[in-house]
DNA sequence: TCATATAGTTTGATAATCAAACTAGTTAGT
DNA sequence: ACTAACTAGTTTGATTATCAAACTATATGA
């Protein structure tokens, strides 16, 4: 018999598996990486951040974030703006184009956790969403 | 003033960069792809399965896998085996060290939820592993 | 001031990945 | 039963992602 965090660590990583084929398969149909639309998200997410702290976000190291800021650049996704105080550092910030693709990634993850809960009612929406803001929370 | 899906929503994005992170930081730290221990924790999962199938769960196009196969073989964490009834078809099984290490991965997973959810008292915990049940079935 | 640390870039090498061609085996229609 | 169409897995050739380490410019602390 299985313990009760057991069974929820396997749900867990249920999920994590499913929702990552899911984004590997969205981002693979519009022929972008996922470490690009990891990016995208995190920016969309959490607003401009230098790229160092996109970097460890991202899981990538700065060298291979240079490589992909330039190409986000160059596809008009980001741009980097300086870095009010340090000079040595500099802000990724998603352009208008960029926060286009975000919300429209944004909307697609709306319609997929719509799906997911569609035997759902309004109260154990709000229970779901309050106990996952608590282990968010707790990471 | 947001919905309660659109609050859902972004609690599992959230969720989702989350666990990526981690992950990616464990598995960089041992040395080793994501997707490689991303085929192991669906093999470990799921047991043995033909080469498409896996690729599919992983992600990637069966040639990829071909390779990413060969070099589980050579580090003795998988076996190819002969599938009963077709002969085109091979299926991929964690050998007993590739096992040891799938439960070595989800034993780190385990620890993780625990920690997530060390706020929660049973029925909590049991209320959450159901409803993330129902979200895990609905994919 | 100067040594040390940090942010970001560049470079050179390696690993991951794909699409397309290929081999072997299966299935369906006649 | 024959053959055409399909499917599973591998190989090949090219591209892309990634890293570690060296490098430049700036910041910080003794």
């Amino acid at each position: 018999m299985k313990s009760d965090s057991e069974n929820l660590n396997h749900a867990f990583i249920e999920f994590y598996e499913k929702l990552s084929s899911w984004e590997l398969k969205i981002v693979k149909d519009k022929g972008i990486s996922l470490t690009l639309i990891h990016a995208v998200e995190v920016l969309g997410a959490f607003g401009a951040m230098p790229m160092k702290e996109l970097a460890i976000k991202v899981g990538i190291t700065t060298g291979t974030l240079t490589v992909l800021v330039d190409n986000l650049t160059k596809a008009k996704l980001v741009e980097r703006v300086p870095h009010g105080t340090d000079r040595r550092s500099i802000l990724v910030k998603l352009t208008e184009q960029g926060t286009k693709l975000f919300q429209e990634h944004d909307a697609l993850h709306l319609k997929l956790t719509k799906q997911l809960t569609a035997g759902f009612n309004e109260e154990e929406v709000q229970l779901l969403n309050k106990l996952m803001g608590r282990v968010n929370n707790a990471f």
